[in-house]
DNA sequence: CGAAAGGCTCTTTTT
DNA sequence: GAGCCTTTCG
């Protein structure tokens, strides 16, 4: 037992020892926070006697929860799989689905997400008559979000509703929630609010979980909302061994309801809370530690902390600039490159952070032109895929055939003959009777109608795809579930619709990956693994798919980052607009927000961090000038080498330079870039033009050029014959 | 009804 | 630049 303590600074020892009662652990960057809490888990257990089963562990992904489950090595392996861990919302999926029926949730209910959420809002919205071009459905599902992250059911919103936006948002919210509800569906925000509806309406279920949960803890406590908060008071109000494990510093997820409120008020709450500070920072440099507190500095709302730490001063931060997107991409691979030739750091401990996802095009452009290896953090962009959302829609139908969001997906894909106008009739119909879609066409097909809806042709249509339906959901309690899953891309037709695709095989790629998803839940009985792949879906997050192995650049968001850490850190986009984001412009938190992301960023890196910006960037299609990021200024010059200050006549020399270099692994034809912006060149097939822009593209020019005759054309010079005329 | 083409909006971040 | 929706034609 002096092993768990042994290597422990004061703090964190006190933080582990302190098993009883509330207690705030205030952990900075790069301060044991992981350690403390794997310890401290260990040290209950081992130590105090703890049985496993009655701890729970909250994380933030599952990947958090996964590894620390393998870090209990302390533990026998049985031992920490019954510890309760997971994220608010897989925990709480897995409290309803026992006990959600004492509220009306039925078993077999599915999890909807924001792709799913959107669907039904403009479903509601048009059920109310209200145009979805009018008001954007995700503004409106966001005010959705956010009613319910503070527990507010339709018509307590209704009730507070002030604008006329407002009001027209209680009436979306209630017929919303009627949709989930007939659909059998829960979304994301349903996990956790109904979850503590349940504990409220039921003080006898209340007991049994608190009677379990001697200990809970929380990490990533300052990206909580009120209703996980008010989830863990009630968990955890039995015994009120409450531990959350926070830094306001970092957090970024306000715009998810996150309240900031939560860690900073927790002494309040529990006036007999102890607060630890974990203020030793033993990840970073201390060039990149000054550098990251330099810009949190500048930040109102704050809990004040010591950091320090005993780590070198180290290399100072490198600040570069770039012309445009491509240069900055270019200019990050090839330090890479640098980096990994002079061994000072391998691919795998190298992590270029960005503020927005579109970011990570250009720089994987670049990277595939170095042919360095990278791996994209971004596991839900997969399920996000239109073949594959299909496909799951065809499961989600077999689990349940009242998904009516699912059903619309897949009624009529492959297309099978049932049109807008069946569907919007049945639909009506469906709604006229408060009943699901697939309900009402199970009426038609068992012709329980008393007088026929549609032609024969159309009802022929239904019956058959109803008939279809039954026999996936027959089979679904028989077969295993990969035989399940073939029997629908088959029988469904699926597969022959992709291939005949124009990049079918990539789709068909991605259904087989799918597959291989499915795979893992194969060997559960035939009428568990379906409803256990769902929920695995629905849960995931896009950190959940990185895996440690291979040598690879991981290439991540800002947001995605929160709680890892990497040898060498590159930001790119240091940008007015990008990194802090045009949105947070007229809203001070929402700046100081942008801040923090800045410092999480900062604070992931060991060794090394190279601050980027572009001078010009595309975004949407057109092309702006942004100004350095002001967090830029924040930091000493005394922490920097690199280019500053900027002025435009500098960026304009760089970028000549930049031009005249060679590409690095391509010759560009010399003759193709003699060709530049202005001059009056000839088409074989297009006539006489005038090169608007020209610019490189890898190995080759791209150039824009303005035809005469046929307008302006985007052109490649190595195939397209282009003639200089004088 | 379905495929193809053109026009439109949008992008912050995600469990 | 891309996905989504609408329009148009067969």
């Amino acid at each position: 037992m002096t092993d768990i303590l042994s290597g422990l600074n004061p703090a964190q020892k006190e933080a582990v020892e302190t098993i009883q009662g509330p207690v705030l652990i205030l952990a900075g960057p790069g301060s044991g926070k992981t350690r403390v809490i794997t310890h401290r888990i260990s040290y209950l257990a081992k130590v105090c006697g703890v049985s496993p089963r009655h701890i729970m562990a909250v994380t933030f992904t599952n990947k958090a929860a996964k590894e620390m489950q393998e870090r209990l090595s302390v533990l026998a392996q049985s031992a920490a799989r019954d510890i309760t861990m997971g994220t608010f919302h897989a925990i709480c999926a897995r409290i309803l689905r026992i006990d959600g029926k004492t509220i009306g949730i039925d078993t077999g209910f599915v999890i909807y997400d924001q792709d799913d959420q959107v669907s039904l809002v403009k479903r509601a919205m048009l059920a109310l008559n209200l145009d979805p071009k009018q008001h954007s459905p995700n503004a409106v599902l966001n005010q959705i979000s956010q009613a319910k992250s503070q527990m507010l059911a339709p018509a307590d919103y209704i009730k507070l509703g002030r604008s006329y936006f407002e009001e027209l948002c209680g009436r979306v919210y209630e017929r919303y929630q009627e949709l989930l509800k007939t659909s059998n569906a829960l979304d994301f925000d349903d996990l956790l609010m109904r979850t503590v509806e349940l504990f409220r309406k039921h003080k006898d279920v209340l007991d049994s979980y608190q009677a379990r949960y001697t200990h809970v803890m929380v990490d990533e406590f300052q990206d909580t909302n009120l209703v996980q908060y008010e989830l863990v008071k009630l968990i955890s109000g039995k015994y009120r061994n409450l531990c959350v494990v926070g830094d306001p510093d970092q957090s970024i997820y306000s715009w998810r309801s996150a309240d900031l409120r939560n860690i900073l008020n927790f002494e309040k709450d529990y006036p007999d809370a102890k607060t630890i500070m974990l203020e030793q920072n033993y990840r970073s440099t201390k060039t990149i530690l000054d550098a990251a507190s330099a810009v949190i500095a500048a930040n109102r709302q704050r809990k004040l902390k010591q950091l320090f730490t005993e780590n070198e001063q180290g290399a100072p931060v490198t600040l570069a600039e770039a012309y445009n997107e491509a240069e900055e991409a270019q200019f990050v691979a090839n330090e890479i490159e640098k980096l990994a030739g002079r061994g000072e750091a391998k691919l795998g401990e190298i992590a270029v952070m960005y503020r927005t996802n579109a970011q990570s095009r250009a720089l994987e452009e670049a990277f595939i032109r170095y042919g360095t290896a990278y791996r994209l953090v971004a596991g839900t962009r997969f399920y996000e895929r239109k073949e594959v959302k299909d496909v799951i829609a065809y499961l989600r139908i077999i689990q349940n055939p009242a998904d009516d969001i699912s059903l619309m997906r897949i009624i009529n894909v492959p297309t099978r003959g049932i049109g807008e106008r069946t569907i919007a009739d049945l639909s009506a119909w469906a709604r006229s009777r408060e009943i699901s879609i697939y309900a009402a066409i199970h009426e038609l097909a068992e012709n329980l109608t008393e007088k026929p809806l549609f032609n024969p042709r159309t009802t022929k249509l239904l019956s058959d795809f109803h008939g279809m339906i039954e026999e996936f959901r027959k089979q679904s309690a028989e077969l295993p579930l990969l035989k399940l899953f073939d029997r629908v891309i088959n029988r469904t037709g699926f597969q022959e619709y992709l291939a005949a695709m124009p990049d079918g095989e990539d789709r068909l790629d991605n259904v087989m990956e799918l597959r291989g998803v499915a795979q893992d839940y194969n060997d559960l009985p035939p009428g568990e693994a379906l409803p256990a792949l769902l929920e695995g879906i629905a849960l995931v997050s896009d950190v959940d798919g990185l895996s440690e192995s291979g040598d690879a650049v991981t290439l991540i968001t800002l947001h995605q980052a929160k709680g890892l850490e990497f040898p060498v850190v590159f930001i790119a986009g240091m940008e007015e607009g990008i990194l802090p984001h045009i949105r947070s412009f007229d809203d001070p938190a929402q700046m100081e927000e942008e801040r923090r992301l800045c410092y999480v960023g900062i604070t992931r890196a060991r060794r090394r961090v190279y601050l980027v910006r572009a001078f010009r960037r595309a975004m949407m299609g057109s092309s702006n000038v942004n100004a350095p990021s002001r967090f830029l200024k924040d930091i000493p010059d005394s922490l920097t080498s690199g280019a500053r200050p900027w002025k435009a006549e500098q960026v304009k020399l760089h970028r000549r330079e930049v031009e005249l270099q060679a590409e690095p692994d391509v010759d560009v034809n010399q003759e193709l870039t003699e060709l530049k912006a202005g001059d009056a060149v000839r088409h074989t097939k297009f006539g006489e033009g005038v090169i608007i822009s020209a610019h490189p593209v890898r190995g080759d020019m791209e150039a824009i050029v303005a035809f005469k005759d046929v307008g302006v054309k985007k052109l490649l010079l190595s195939f397209a014959k282009l003639e200089k005329v004088e």
